[in-house]
Parts: C-alpha cells; structure tokens; sequence
DNA sequence: CGCGCGATTGAGTAATTTCAAATCTAGTGG
DNA sequence: CCACTAGATTTGAAATTACTCAATCGCGCG
C-alpha cells in the first residue's frame, strides 16, 4: 500500500528504505466510505491527503447554491484545501469522496518539520508544486482558448478513465457549463 | 536593486548578508524596452524572471490568431514559461514587455544548483510555487462562478493600479471576454 | 413491473460575440 | 493654442451561443 508513496516519491528522488521509513513515519492511514468529505468548508483542515485509491471531487459552493468542480482527485495525486492548508485557515472548499477512498494523511506540522528536516522532501514537495502550477496554467488556458467542446477532451486525456467513473453531470461542473450543454457536445 | 530580492525572499526565510551574497551571484540584470520580449514562443527558455521594475505580460496565441493573456507581472512577482522553462522544451508563451523592465534572471541549472546547496532556498521556492498554486485555483474558481463583471473587480485587486497602467483590451483578454463586454461592465 | 437517477431533447430567453460606426483622448507638429 | 492623427473606448444592431425550465427517454435495481 504504502509502496504507492514511495514509487511515487522515487519518481523525482531517491530514497534509502531508512529514509522511506522515516517519511512513511509522517504519515497516517485514512479510509473514507463513498459520500464522505474528507475536506468539509468552515472546518479546519488538518491534512494534506496522497490517495492510495478512489476518487475525489474537491469543490466550491457559490452563492446561488451552485456547486463548482475545482479539480478531481484519483490514485497518486495530492489533495487538500490548500489554501486553508497553507494559510491555516477555516476550509472554503468541500472534498468529497466519489467512491471508496483510502489515502496517507500528512498534517501541516509533520510537513512542515519533513521539509525542514529531510532536505530531499523539500525538494520533492517544490517540484511537484511546479508541476501543479504548470497543471494550473493549463487549465487557464483552456478556460481562454477553448470552447466547451475541446476542453471535454482535454479532461477526459487528463484524468484517463473518469468518463467511466462518475455522471457526466460532475464533469460539465468541472468545465463550467450547464449539463445539457455537456450533453449536446 | 538587488535589495527588492532580499526583502522578498526574507519574507520567507531571512538571509544572513554572506547567504544572501551566495543567492545574488546565481542572478545577472538583465533589462529589457517597452515592447520587447523576455520569452518568445518556440525559443528556449534559459531564465526564469524576478521583476524589479515594469510590466509584463504572459500571452499565448490560439490557433485563430487571437492572443490571450495568461497573466501580468510586475514588481516582485517572478516569471517565466514555466511548462518550457522546467521540463527544458520550447516556449508555447509569449513573455512581451508592456512597460520598460529590468529583472533578475536565474537560469534552469543556476536554480537547480542554488536549491541543492542551499536548503533555505529550497524552501523558499517550495513555499513561493505553493502561493502561486493556490493564487491560479482562485483564478479557476473565479471562472467557474464568477461572471465577467465580479472577474474584472478581483483583478483589479490581484494587480493594484493596472488600470491605469495598460490598455482595456488586455483586461478582457485576461478575463477570458471581448474588449466590447467588458466596455458594457 | 415500476421507481428513480441520469442523460437527452425542445423551446424560449438571456448573455456574449461579431462587425461596424461613432466617440474620445493623448501626443505631435504647425 | 489649435488641428490632426492614431490608438483606445464606447455604442449599436444582428447573429450566435449558452442558459433555464420542462418534458421525455433509457437503464439498472429492488
């Protein structure tokens, strides 16, 4: 299980298994049934969650009662409201599990001390940021450049899968159009 | 000059003068005219920016000629095509000077090297990519349950007195709208 | 079989775009 | 100081696109 953590760390540093031993150390075993929010808005937010397996939909809910997809998150992604995360603020986003989901908790402290004390992690915490800012930008761009139609495709690359996973209607959420829309293509 | 770099990252971490020293040696001046370009698509992209002084702005040119703008940078915020800039491929951004600039450029190598020998600046990095993160999910939700109007006012608090500083028609390209809707608030 | 959820379809409405024209503004030179 | 020009902004009107609301369809499951 917790192997997952260590491919997925080795991908951009080695590890020693005392080294492993030692990150896997920060971290907790968490287990959420399908409907449960791992993340829920006016809450604290005490982790920062790697998912082992499952999915979940991180999502924000406006004024008129509409809920809004921020990002969906599948075996070996990195979930959290980072913002309130980062900032140690009240939670403004719901994290909800779309199925069974089983993830490795880390909480800001043991974070923040794993960086400081393993210079490794801190590396490997920079560079997966950098790559999901890039992420980011893309999606960004895909708001100015493409109209509803390509920005489905280009969702359905970037979480391979999910089309099988969840209702369309979560995912015209995502690219910010109505369900009928998504459904005429 | 320099000392805008200084302060900036001693919001983060504080610098003795000797590390400090260390950091400034990884960067050269560089500046550029009003109308030049740091980064041009299909280049390589050799630095990444720290802005001293002026405006620039991130465009990327969609297949039907129009541009769009990915975002402004001005004093103390750092820029580059980060997508080209950390994976080493050719720029997919255009990086063009609004107003007469001047930045410090650290290189790909130059970073990498600095972050290794100098874990404070690790995490400074970690640290700043994670605002940055957390800045574009804003920007995404802003999409998401914003209308154009709502956009257009937290912009101008994102970027204090770009209004004055640029032409309309590059905040609607930022906002994703034409220069006659955002003429219409 | 029938219920319920999700997906689709239709029709009317609202918002945005496009294209064109008119207006405004700042800077230049006479 | 004024006229001229180029660029930026605004306005108008038609066409397009997406939204809302409602009704229908399809399918899996009890």
């Amino acid at each position: 299980m917790r192997a997952h953590l260590r491919q997925h760390i080795e991908q951009i540093v080695a590890l020693t298994d005392e080294e492993f031993d030692f990150v896997d150390s920060h971290f907790v075993l968490r287990d959420f049934k399908k409907h449960q929010f791992a993340v829920q808005e006016g809450n604290e937010v005490d982790m920062e969650f790697f998912v082992l397996e499952g999915l979940l939909k991180s999502t924000f809910l406006s004024q008129d009662g509409k809920e809004h997809i921020l990002q969906f998150s599948m075996e070996n992604w990195w979930v959290t409201d980072y913002q309130a995360f980062h900032f140690r603020q009240k939670a403004t986003l719901n994290i909800e599990c779309i199925e069974k989901v089983s993830v490795l908790g880390i909480s800001y402290e043991n974070k923040e001390k794993l960086c400081r004390e393993m210079h490794k992690m801190e590396h490997f915490f920079r560079i997966k940021n950098n790559s999901g800012y890039i992420g980011l930008q893309q999606r960004i761009l895909s708001f100015l450049t493409s109209d509803a139609k390509t920005r489905y495709n280009q969702l359905l690359v970037k979480y391979p899968g999910l089309y099988q996973r969840i209702p369309k209607t979560l995912l015209a959420s995502y690219l910010g159009v109505s369900r009928e829309t998504l459904s005429r293509l």
